[in-house]
DNA sequence: CGGAATAACGTG
DNA sequence: ATGCACGTTATTCCGC
């Protein structure tokens, strides 16, 4: 390494036009273009992340005229005005470079070259190394043996001998020749006749425009001769515009200029403004974690209070009712809403300040009786028409439910509003939010109630500590709900959080509460059954394989049926032979191990997910099991169950299907379930308005057999079974964005067949494919997927792609997202209406379970008629789309009498 | 001992 | 590289 430091000077107005140009139509939702914008954030990382600058400083130009325009009025006129999606951006590449907290050279009248020239020069004059960040010729003449110019984006270094390549001079020189050939992107006339490659070598012979001008009599050509004397002064005047004024008024400071740890909140704030999902990351690679806690703050407000007199109390709650809202929070003990226990209440009605109530910490200060509290919140939160605002309300309903409040008035879920802002990350909890969103750093709960074995619940934290945290997650909720609320309506989702995700919580709240009978005994026998089966099988493949192992082991079963036996290896795992279903049953001709690993594996996946884990999960409590929904985890809108899962119930196999006998209502009840049938082709026909596929749902057709009829071109009754799969597999495919290939390997034909077949589908079902080719167009331009009421899904990957195999999948996902969204959508929107429908006629008949396409409920026998006719009304008719929505209802005494 | 990664497989 | 969305299980591996 040299002795001399290094300086660093960025050509902004070069990376500016470069950025834009080579960045294609990004918008964010405001519909604000930012191509150039990420390109020029996405260069400066990269400058950064490469160069590692000790001094770095970015010039711009200042607005309005420079000295040049006084010499020459006409200087720069010619060019057209900035490309119009441009000017917008303008603003904020400053921006940007403040928030990394890299120094901005601007100075009035003077251009950025020339700013850029001072500075050079001040740097040579303290001995440093300088790299310009530029690819603008004008600025050669500012190379010299300690000055390189870098053209980060096209990856070029200018040092002496490349400026003497181009020009034929040295740097020294290049003003002159700009000045002799004149320079047509800025305007500079220069002299007739003369370009760049004889305006090199009349410099080179004569050493400057003087030089040549002395000399006219000696250069070649008559009229070259003639110019040169007719626009002499021109000349001049060129060389004078092209020579870059190293004289711009700004001191060089060092100390300034260092380049230190950037405003991650700022830039962060940025990044959100223009959704750049990626650059927050990069920036905290570049600058590791010592300087990122710095840069996020605590909280630590003063304003919390603890509450524990009525007075206090009737106070707070006369206070949040002139505020007009509530940030509420129940601190319990446990984060089972079935067996939590309320300890305290945490309450917030202006930013920055906050109270907790506790009512129940072992703590001997003297605390509120719970039942007081209760009371005395009850007419708050029981009004529909106070607005509440919570971080997961799903939780607090659950809770207070248990405690006979029904809170009705959630006007906001932070959470959930963030979900719908960006439905791709995998963390929403209010420590995460109120880091991205508001750059804070909250009291985390093992904080205050430590972790692992020595936690604490919270009734045993101290009343002073609970009331910094809990009043602080208050305060930090409605925080969040301002700052969010902007965002979330910007992206058109209030209608969403309002009229969808909000009420569905209450529904799902109950849903949840309710749970599902499980007929434990019969559990209990089929357990006995599958653990002799699963032994008699395990002995047959101990004996195949000549020795005990592993059976669930897939390594150990891999050596056994790939080294042991012989077997021919098929697909290949990251870590070895693959031993997956398609391999055994690849196998099964070879050996008969191979069969008895798959009985085997059916019968112990059954057996470990189900048959022996719901009995476990029967709450005493109610001697049902409940399932947890997730509302605020699959990218498409869906949603989720777990602990346990209850939407991947067996079906399909003989022996499955028995896991769902176990499923029964309430005694002396009925079950009954309605299903959308075809839902995701019927939203495909509607949003791609296919005449095809809307005819054939129009007339009640069967969907496989019409299409198969089309591609085969065989009337509908001809069709084989063969045909209809063929077209069924199409049919679905196409909703996931299925190629050729894997076409073929599901029909087991050519890969040239199923290309054919899928033409033959475009051709005959011909608005699919241009409204596929729409949707990844849309979903490009817009930077997200959109469903039917317009919930979005950001597609980074349609964006920032680094590889194919990445955009591919984008496109996929700008094809699935919309009609699997708007399915799940659409079954929301019925299980709010049935919800409310149900509650209105007071009937018994309850919602129990969600499974994507299809809810159960459970009803008195004499509520059957009622309630199956009211909820396949309620879901057919959720929304009007272009074909009908058809729902079959079925009834029985155990789930799996239903299918 | 507990968490993370992996492979496998259940559902729509 | 090659169809979407999930959650749970058992095994294995790694670090404390």
């Amino acid at each position: 390494m040299s002795q001399r430091e290094h300086f660093y000077i960025l050509d902004g107005m070069y990376y500016v036009f470069r950025g834009f140009y080579a960045m294609g139509g990004m918008r964010n939702s405001q519909g604000l273009p930012t191509n150039a914008l990420y390109a020029f954030t996405n260069m400066l990382l990269n400058v950064i992340r490469d160069e590692d600058p000790a001094y770095l400083v970015v010039a711009f130009d200042p607005p309005g005229p420079s000295f040049r325009n006084d010499i020459y009025p006409d200087y720069k006129a010619n060019r057209d005005a900035p490309p119009e999606d441009l000017i917008p951006q303008f603003p904020h590449f400053r921006r940007i470079v403040e928030a990394l907290t890299i120094p901005v050279l601007e100075i009035p009248g003077y251009e950025a070259d020339d700013v850029i020239g001072t500075a050079v020069r001040m740097a040579q004059a303290h001995g440093f190394h300088t790299t310009i960040l530029s690819g603008d010729k004008d600025l050669y003449q500012l190379i010299d043996e300690h000055t390189v110019m870098v053209d980060s984006m096209r990856g070029k270094v200018v040092g002496m001998n490349a400026v003497l390549e181009r020009f034929q001079v040295p740097p020294s020189g290049v003003a002159d020749v700009l000045g002799l050939a004149g320079d047509s992107s800025d305007n500079i006339p220069g002299v007739p006749g003369i370009g760049e490659k004889t305006a090199g070598k009349l410099i080179a012979e004569f050493g400057s425009v003087e030089g040549v001008l002395a000399n006219i009599d000696r250069v070649s050509g008559t009229k070259r001769k003639e110019n040169l004397h007719a626009f002499r002064d021109q000349a001049l005047l060129s060389k004078d515009l092209a020579t870059i004024r190293c004289d711009a008024p700004f001191a060089f400071d060092l100390a300034a200029w260092q380049l230190t740890p950037p405003d991650f909140a700022a830039f962060s704030a940025l990044c959100n403004e223009f959704e750049f999902r990626r650059f927050p990351a990069v920036l905290r690679e570049l600058f590791p974690t010592e300087s990122r806690v710095e840069a996020i703050e605590a909280v630590a407000d003063n304003g919390y209070r603890t509450l524990t007199t009525p007075t206090e109390l009737e106070e707070a709650i006369t206070a949040a009712r002139a505020a007009g809202r509530l940030s509420f929070d129940l601190e319990t003990t446990s984060v089972d809403p079935l067996e939590a226990e309320i300890v305290g209440f945490a309450l917030a009605w202006e930013s920055h300040a906050g109270v907790y109530v506790p009512v129940a910490h072992t703590e001997a200060t003297p605390q509120l009786p719970l039942q007081t509290v209760l009371d005395a919140l009850r007419p708050l939160l029981e009004d529909p028409a106070f607005p509440i605002i919570g971080q997961n309300i799903k939780y607090e309903i659950k809770v207070m439910h248990r405690y006979g409040i029904t809170m009705a008035g959630f006007e906001f879920d932070t959470l959930l509003a963030a979900y719908l802002v960006d439905p791709n990350k995998r963390r929403y909890s209010l420590d995460a939010l109120a880091q991205d969103v508001l750059q804070l750093r909250t009291i985390a709960y093992s904080d205050v109630a430590g972790s692992g074995k020595t936690q604490k619940r919270f009734d045993e934290v101290a009343i002073a500590e609970a009331t910094a945290y809990a009043a602080e997650d208050a305060d930090v909720t409605l925080r969040l709900r301002d700052a969010i609320a902007v965002t979330l309506s910007a992206a058109g989702g209030d209608a969403l959080l309002r009229e969808v995700e909000i009420p569905l919580a209450a529904v799902l709240a109950r849903m949840e509460s309710t749970g599902i009978r499980i007929d434990v005994g019969f559990l209990e026998e089929l357990e006995q059954e599958f653990a002799e089966r699963i032994d008699a099988l395990s002995a047959t493949i101990h004996e195949h394989a000549g020795g005990p192992f592993t059976i669930s082991s897939p390594k150990q079963l891999g050596v056994v049926l790939f080294e042991t036996l012989g077997l021919p290896t098929g697909k290949r795992t990251k870590t070895g032979y693959s031993t997956a279903q398609d391999v055994l049953e690849g196998l099964c001709g070879h050996h008969p191990i191979a069969q008895a690993v798959l009985d085997y594996r059916e019968l112990t996946k059954l057996q470990s997910t189900y048959v022996t884990a719901l009995p476990k999960l029967v709450r005493p409590e109610t001697g049902r099991v409940h399932t947890t929904y997730q509302q605020a985890v699959a990218a498409t809108g869906r949603l989720s169950s777990s602990d346990p899962n209850l939407q991947n119930i067996p079906i399909r196999g003989h022996e499955g299907r028995r896991i769902r006998q176990a499923f029964v209502p309430e005694p002396g009840w009925v079950l009954f379930g309605g299903d959308y049938s075809q839902i995701e082709l019927r939203v495909l026909a509607h949003l791609s308005e296919d005449p095809v596929l809307v005819s054939a749902f129009a007339n009640g057709e069967d969907i496989h057999r019409r299409t198969a009829s089309e591609i085969f071109e065989v009337p509908a009754e001809e069709v084989s079974s063969e045909q209809r799969s063929a077209a069924k597999a199409i049919n679905f495919g196409l909703i996931y964005g299925m190629g050729a290939h894997r076409l073929a390997a599901t029909l087991s034909i050519s890969r040239e067949e199923a290309s054919r077949y899928m033409q033959r589908y475009f051709e005959r079902v011909p608005r699919v494919k241009p409204f596929m080719d729409e949707l990844v167009e849309r979903a490009r331009t817009r930077g997200y997927a959109e469903t039917l009421i317009g919930r979005r899904r950001p597609l980074p990957a349609l964006v920032y792609a680094e590889n194919r195999r990445d955009y591919a999948m984008g496109e996929r996902l700008a094809m699935n997202t919309p009609i699997q969204g708007t399915a799940a959508d659409l079954i929301k929107v019925a299980m709010i209406d049935i919800d409310a429908a149900l509650r209105e006629r007071k009937m018994q008949a309850r919602m129990l379970l969600q499974v994507h396409d299809e809810l159960v409920f459970e009803a008195p026998p004499s509520e059957l008629k009622a309630a199956s006719a009211l909820v396949k009304e309620r879901m057919e008719n959720v929304m009007a789309l272009r074909v009908p929505l058809l729902v079959e209802i079925q009834a029985g005494a155990r789930w799996s009498a239903l299918k």
